[in-house]
RNA sequence: GGCCUGGUAGCUCACUGGUAGAGCGCCGCCCUGUCGAGGCGGAUGCCGCGGGUUCGAUUCCCGUCCGGGUCGCCA
C-alpha cells in the first residue's frame, strides 16, 4: 500500500518515486499550488500538489495515498524544524482512500482542548503527536519490564478477571451469573490471592501486567480499572524482592535517559513519619519536620501541651501578609485541621504572630534555633495526635516546597520505605469488614512480621513491624509489596489478633489456607501502580493521559457512554433480583 | 459524602438585568513556495437543565445534572 512512511523522508530519497499514506494534517493552498502536511505514525511529510481540481476537494484530516517523486525542496524553502524539512514529495497520483466530517476539535498541537471533547473523540485525540507519544511509551514501558523480568526468569501468567469476592479494603465491582442467579463473581482488586497460589503451584517468579478493579471515588491519579506490574517470587527475602524491583525501575526511566543509582536508599517508615510527616516523602527537596514536644515539655500554652508538637519552616515566609497567613489556615481547615499555629521570626530576631505571646520567655529564646528557622522565615505548627499532626506538616511541607521554589523538577528521588507497622487498631480508618477485633493489618493479612517479631507480634501489637516495603518516587507512591505469611500457625495468630476465627478465616480465605496445607514455599512480591508510573514517566500530571481508553471522576466513559441502563430482558437473564440461596 | 471551581458558537474563551461577541475552525471566492500560509466575504448559539425574583434573567437567588480539583475513602 505504501513504499515509506511519512517521517523517515530524508534528502538521501531524492529521486526516488514514493507512495505514502496518511492523514492531512495541514492544508496550505495557494491557487496553482498547495502544500499538504501528510501525516502517519512516523511524522509528516509536505507533498506538493500542482493540481487545483485536486488540492481543493482536500480537507483536513482526510486519508490520502499519495504517489510521487522525493525531491530537495527548491533553494531557501527547507524547514529545518521538521525531520523531513529538507525534501518535499511532488504528488503525481492523490487517492482518496477516505474522507473526514469537519473536525469536532483541531488536529493541533499548538491547540488546547478541553479533555472531555478528547475523550469522547479519543481516536482523533491520539493522532496528535503528544497522547500518540504517551501511548508509545506505555508501550515500551511494558517492553521493557517484560525484559527485564524474563531475564530473571520469570513466568508472565494470566489470572482470572471473573472471581470471588474477598474482603482486600475496597470495594468490589460486581458481576450477576446467569447461570445461578443470586450468586456473583467480583471483579479482581488485585491478583494478591492467585499470585500467592502460583508460589504454592511451584511456579516460583510470577509476574503480570494485571488489570485491577476497585469500586472507589476516583482521582487525577486514580481510576476505577487500572493496571498494576504484579510480581511474586518464592524462595526469597525482602532483599531479593527489593533487588528485581530496582531492575525494573532502571529499566523504566531509562527509557526517558535517567539512570537511577542503584541501589536505592531505604527510609524506616518510622523515620519517614519523623522527618517527613508521612510514608512518601518527596525527596526532591531537603526541608524537613522538626519535633518539639520535648522542646516544650513545660510550655504555659495549652494548645502545645500535647503528645505530638511538630513544625516546619517556610523559608522567607515572615514577610507574607495578614492576608495570606489567614489563607493558610483556611488551607488548614479544609484538611480537617483546626488551625496551622505559626510564629514569625522577624528580620531583627524578634518573633511574632498569635502564637508567639503564648510562649514563655525562654520558648521565644531557643525556638527559632531549635526548629532552625532564620530571620525572615516562618515557623508553622501543628500538635494533637501525631498521626493527624504530621499528616498537616506533611502536606504543608509540600505546599511550602511548592510555593517557595523547593522542588527541582528535573530531579528523579527514590526511596524504599521498609518496616511499617504490622497492625493498626481496628476502626481508625474505617475498615472493620476484615474482622471483629482491636487490631487490623495496615498492609493486609498475610502480611509477614518481620523474623524478629513473627513468635511474639501480639506482645506488643501496636510495635510490630510488618516485612513490607513501599517504593516512593517524588512523594509518589509507585509500588509496594511484603514478604507473605507461609506458616499456617502465623497466619493463624495474625487472624486472631484481628478478630477472624478459623470459621470465619475458612469462609472468607478458604482456599488460599487450603492451599497453604500443601507445603507453601517462603514467598513474597511486589506490585508497581503501573498507570501511575507511565504518568510519571510521561511527564503527564493525570492517569487519563496514559489510558488508551480511560473514564471520567463519576466513572463515565465520554466515548462508549458507558455505564448504561440494561434492558429488563438483560435484567431477568442475569438475575440481579434473585434472591441468594439459603445457606 | 464535604468543600472549591467551571458549564455561553464545532474548539478555546470574553461580556452583559434589556434576546450575545472574539480568536481559531467551518463554508464560498481570490491567490504559484507555504510550513500555525495570506486576503475578502459568509453561516453557526434551548448562554447545561428545572424553578424563583423581576415589566424583562444567559446575567441575581434556590435546586439539580455534568466536568475538573481537593478532603474523606482507596489493605
Amino acid at each position: 500500500m505504501r513504499t515509506h512512511e511519512a517521517g523517515t523522508l530524508r534528502p538521501e530519497h531524492a529521486g526516488s518515486t514514493v507512495t505514502l499514506a496518511g492523514w492531512v494534517a495541514r492544508r496550505r493552498d495557494h491557487g496553482g499550488v498547495a502544500f499538504l502536511d501528510l501525516r502517519d505514525r512516523s511524522g509528516v511529510a509536505q507533498v506538493v500538489v500542482r493540481d487545483e481540481v485536486v488540492a481543493s476537494g482536500l480537507r483536513s484530516e482526510f486519508c490520502l495515498r499519495v504517489t510521487g517523486e522525493v525531491r530537495l525542496r527548491p533553494e531557501g524553502n527547507a524547514n529545518d524544524a521538521l525531520p523531513t524539512g529538507q525534501v518535499e514529495l511532488v504528488a503525481a497520483e492523490v487517492e482518496i482512500l477516505s474522507e473526514s466530517a469537519p473536525l469536532p476539535f483541531p488536529i493541533d498541537d499548538h491547540v488546547e482542548v478541553g479533555e472531555e471533547a478528547r475523550l469522547r473523540h479519543r481516536y482523533l485525540d491520539l493522532r496528535r503527536s503528544g497522547p500518540a507519544a504517551a501511548m508509545h511509551l506505555r508501550s515500551e514501558v511494558n517492553r521493557a519490564a517484560r525484559e527485564v523480568l524474563h531475564a530473571h526468569g520469570f513466568l508472565e501468567v494470566e489470572t482470572p478477571t471473573l472471581t470471588r469476592s474477598t474482603p482486600e479494603g475496597a470495594r468490589d465491582f460486581l458481576v450477576p451469573v446467569r447461570l445461578q442467579p443470586g450468586a456473583w463473581y467480583a471483579l479482581p482488586q488485585s491478583p494478591q490471592l492467585f499470585k500467592q497460589l502460583l508460589m504454592v503451584a511451584g511456579l516460583e517468579r510470577y509476574y503480570q501486567i494485571a488489570r485491577c478493579y476497585r469500586d472507589e471515588d476516583f482521582r487525577a491519579d486514580r481510576q476505577p480499572e487500572f493496571t498494576q506490574l504484579d510480581i511474586e517470587m518464592s524462595f526469597v527475602d525482602q532483599d531479593d524482592v527489593i533487588a528485581v524491583g530496582e531492575q525494573v525501575v532502571a529499566a523504566l526511566w531509562a527509557l526517558i535517559g535517567v539512570q537511577v543509582p542503584l541501589p536505592i536508599p531505604r527510609l524506616t517508615y518510622a523515620e519517614s513519619m519523623r522527618r517527613f510527616g508521612n510514608d512518601k516523602p518527596d525527596l526532591r527537596f531537603e526541608l524537613e519536620l522538626v519535633e518539639c514536644a520535648d522542646f516544650f515539655a513545660d510550655t504555659p500554652f495549652r494548645v502545645f501541651q500535647a503528645p505530638y508538637v511538630g513544625a516546619v519552616v517556610m523559608p522567607g515566609g515572615a514577610a507574607q501578609p495578614r492576608k495570606q497567613l489567614d489563607a493558610w489556615q483556611e488551607w488548614a481547615k479544609q484538611r480537617g485541621a483546626r488551625g496551622l499555629a505559626y510564629v514569625l521570626v522577624q528580620p531583627d530576631g524578634t518573633l511574632t504572630g498569635p502564637v508567639a505571646k503564648n510562649l514563655s520567655v525562654d520558648e521565644l529564646a531557643g525556638i527559632a534555633g531549635h526548629v532552625g528557622a532564620a530571620p525572615g522565615d516562618c515557623v508553622f505548627f501543628a500538635a494533637g495526635e501525631p498521626t493527624s499532626s504530621r499528616a498537616l506538616l506533611a502536606a504543608a511541607r509540600l505546599e511550602i516546597g511548592r510555593r517557595c521554589g523547593l522542588i527541582d523538577e528535573s530531579r528523579w528521588e527514590f526511596v524504599w520505605i521498609v518496616d511499617a507497622p504490622l497492625f493498626e487498631p481496628a476502626g481508625s480508618s474505617g475498615d472493620v469488614s476484615v474482622g471483629e477485633g482491636a487490631w487490623t493489618a495496615v498492609h493486609h493479612a498475610f502480611t509477614s512480621p518481620k523474623p524478629e517479631w513473627i513468635d511474639r507480634f501480639e506482645q506488643a501489637p501496636d510495635q510490630a513491624l510488618a516485612y513490607a516495603y513501599d517504593i516512593v518516587c517524588n512523594g509518589n507512591e509507585i509500588g509496594g509489596g511484603s514478604i507473605r505469611i507461609h506458616r499456617r500457625d502465623v497466619q493463624q495468630r495474625v487472624f486472631d489478633l484481628m478478630g477472624i476465627g478459623p470459621e470465619a478465616a475458612q469462609e472468607k480465605f478458604g482456599f488460599l489456607l487450603d492451599a497453604f496445607a500443601y507445603g507453601p514455599p517462603p514467598h513474597g512480591g511486589v506490585a508497581f501502580g503501573w498507570d501511575r508510573v507511565v504518568m510519571l514517566l510521561a511527564g503527564a500530571d493525570s492517569l487519563r493521559e496514559v489510558i488508551a481508553f480511560p473514564k471520567t471522576g463519576a466513572g463515565f466513559d465520554p466515548l462508549t457512554g458507558a455505564p448504561t441502563a440494561i434492558t429488563e430482558q438483560q435484567r431477568k437473564e442475569a438475575g440481579i433480583d434473585a434472591a441468594p440461596a439459603a445457606d
